[in-house]
DNA sequence: ACTACGCCCCTTTTT
DNA sequence: GGGGCGTAGT
């Protein structure tokens, strides 16, 4: 029975009427529990599985509710329940709907949008005080207005958020008008843009559903909430802390949980006052440090453990350094199991020092699989030529590939995109192997409207190269006449030419695989590993070398056993970024942001670099983030924890050549 | 004008 | 350790 082990509370909760209901969960109080348990009794109460909803902060936690559920009813009935992030669900539904999406990082985007910033002048502003936001700045900003209002036009919300910004307003909307328009020709699509289609999807299909359950409601941000409203859902079960909302950057709106019983007028609240999870002395340091925030809801936990009271401790070192030691040697002497220990820190930059004494001690670890795997050059080319297969319009992948040819950089790759393009009615696939008759794709605007076209370009014979390459119908391809290419251009592209005239499947595996084995790839992975075993001397080191080519072939088959899981290219290729942070590698004790730690919980927790300026992060505060919003942080920190709480800080950055004093919220926490 | 390369800066948090 | 920027060479 799933509701057995529900407390009154809970049950009361999980038992309501359908209607609006906001359920406060503190930390540690049986929130999974609660909506697992309230999945359980829609279904017992006779609601189809398809009909709820399910939306959770990460694809891993949806992911863990559904394998609970599946306890109850089996996998058959869970797996029908409608379950993921906003943006996991919404890509569904994209899909589902033959809206093709061609997902794009963030990183990626930015990048076209510096090409699109870079051709704007800004130097009739020389003088101003102001300086203009950079690109990727501007990137963010305009990625936090999509995701933090759904009334007012960009100007209106940059006016208001940054007046002195007014006298840039024309040129940011002039790129970002620009940035949208390419965005949709290439057919490029980011996480804010997920959500935005999916509201029309949602429309057009008439999507609905019986209930909808947000878990996380506290970081639930207006674009999000605005996603909700459009399914007018009649039923919402929204499970969230005031206390825990630390997603401000992301657009989160505390408002939207603390107005909940205006908005909704005949709405319910229930609150979940027993903690399972921590010790009594770790709650009373929580409370003592979040009860400086103003208080929405009241607050007043009980302590439900009284199995262990262990007191928090404070790790005080003299350097930033010494003190990762203090937490190892800690983590020595323990006889936790490693992987119910965690060290949670504010910087992400915080997990390569405490690795690395990890490492020197042979402790175990685990943390977010995110730069290594996949922005190493190897990765992203090979995803960047299967995205081609894809999508044969992407020009950020098309560069990125030929940029790997010596004396093209992204100028020239572009100009034989355009070309490509042209030839094939924008398909380059197409334009590869059937060229419209067009003796001169090169009419360049840009080159055009600086007057050089004439003087750098002359076409020469695409015949000049049939001496090395034996290939008449490549030879014909009228890109070929571009004056700059070499022969070593010339092979590379005939590579490129005969991997997409041989691959002949879109099963994720079979093109890892023939990618692996075609020449294109070979020669490039040769590039880089031997620039990888290239010595200051500029001599090649053959063990380096070696090593290398060892290293890349074990990251391609990391990618072949990630490929497995999929049958579908596109999917694959949108799975890799839509969760590519949630995969972690490694095992042992868990190196955390306090973001990331959210909605975990560990035995023995260590909150380190505890000092005023890193935590709270001081610079944040001056953008325009609060004092509130770290104190919330620190309070997610220390609530993961169980059994052992341990709280350290250092006097001295020996590297940075910073003093620091002990963060604000030690103090709030009566350790010093 | 475009590309390659060396030097200097800084490094928030996530889908 | 990566990205931005200035400089030299084509």
């Amino acid at each position: 029975m799933p509701l057995k082990n529900l407390n009154s509370d809970q049950l009361s909760a999980v038992k309501s009427n359908q209607g609006h209901n906001l359920i406060i969960a503190s930390a540690g109080t049986g929130k999974t529990s609660t909506i697992v348990g309230r999945i359980a009794y829609l279904i017992q109460s006779g609601v189809a599985p398809e009909r709820i909803l399910l939306l959770t902060f990460t694809n891993k936690a949806a992911a863990e509710m559904i394998v609970r559920v599946a306890k109850f009813f089996g996998k058959d009935v869970a797996k029908r329940i409608e379950a993921g992030t906003f943006h996991a669900v919404s890509y569904r539904w994209l899909k589902k709907g033959k809206r093709n999406i061609a997902l794009k990082t963030p990183k990626e985007l930015k990048l076209l949008l510096k090409t699109l910033y870079d051709k704007r002048n800004f130097l009739n502003f020389s003088e101003e005080k102001t300086k203009p936001y950079v690109y990727s700045y501007l990137y963010d900003l305009y990625s936090l207005y999509l995701n933090s209002t759904n009334v007012e036009s960009f100007n209106e919300w940059l006016s208001e958020k940054s007046p002195e910004h007014e006298i840039y307003l024309d040129i940011y909307n002039d790129i970002l008008d620009e940035y949208r328009e390419l965005k949709a020709e290439y057919g490029y699509a980011n996480f804010d843009d997920l959500l935005i289609f999916a509201k029309d999807e949602i429309r057009d299909s008439k999507i609905s559903f019986d209930e909808i359950l947000v878990d996380e409601y506290q970081d639930t941000n207006p674009l999000q909430n605005s996603l909700i409203n459009t399914l007018e859902p009649n039923s919402l079960f929204c499970v969230g802390d005031y206390d825990q909302s630390i997603y401000g950057f992301n657009g989160s709106d505390i408002s939207i949980i603390s107005s909940f019983k205006d908005v909704y007028i005949n709405s319910k609240i229930f609150t979940l006052k027993k903690n399972y999870r921590s010790t009594a002395l770790i709650l009373q340091l929580a409370n003592d440090v979040i009860k400086s925030n103003l208080r929405v809801y009241p607050k007043e936990l009980e302590v439900v453990r009284r199995d262990s009271n262990i007191p928090p401790r404070l790790l005080t070192c003299a350097d930033v350094k010494e003190q990762y030691r203090a937490v190892t040697a800690k983590i020595i002497e323990s006889n936790t199991p490693k992987e119910e220990i965690a060290v949670i820190f504010r910087n992400n930059a915080t997990a390569d020092g405490v690795e690395a004494i990890l490492r020197e001690n042979n402790i175990p670890s685990k943390r977010k699989g995110s730069l290594s795997f996949f922005e190493s050059k190897e990765i992203k080319l090979f995803l960047d030529i299967a995205t081609l297969l894809m999508n044969p319009k992407d020009m950020m992948a098309f560069i990125h590939i030929f940029e790997y040819i010596k004396g093209v950089g992204s100028a020239i790759s572009k100009e034989l995109f355009d070309a490509l393009s042209l030839l094939g009615d924008g398909d380059i696939i197409r334009g590869l192997f059937r060229p419209n008759d067009i003796a001169n794709p090169f009419k360049s605007k840009k080159n055009f409207q600086l007057g050089l076209f004439d003087d750098y370009f002359v076409l020469e014979k695409a015949s000049r190269f049939k001496n090395i390459i034996d290939d008449d119908s490549f030879l014909k391809n009228p890109i070929l006449k571009h004056p700059k290419l070499t022969s070593d251009a010339v092979k590379f592209i005939y590579n490129f030419y005969i991997l997409y005239k041989h691959i002949n499947s879109k099963n994720p595996t079979r093109i890892v695989e023939f990618i692996n084995n075609s020449h294109l790839f070979k020669d490039i992975k040769d590039t880089i590993t031997t620039k990888r075993a290239t010595l200051k001397s500029g001599e090649v080191d053959n063990e380096l070398k070696k090593e290398a080519d060892l290293k890349l072939d074990i990251k391609i088959n990391i990618l072949k056993d990630i490929a497995k899981n999929y049958d579908d290219l596109n999917r694959f290729l949108n799975a890799l970024i839509l969760t590519n942070s949630e995969m972690s590698e490694g095992s042992g004790v868990n190196l955390l942001t306090v973001h990331s730690s959210k909605g975990l919980e560990f035995k023995e927790v260590f909150v380190v670099d505890l000092m005023e300026g890193r935590f709270p992060n001081h610079k944040l505060i001056s953008k325009g983030s609060s004092l509130d919003e770290e104190r919330r942080l620190f309070y997610v920190a220390v609530t993961r924890a169980k059994d052992r709480l341990y709280l350290s800080f250092a006097k001295y950055d020996k590297f940075r050549n910073i003093d620091y004093e002990p963060s604000c919220f030690l103090n709030e926490a009566k350790l010093i």
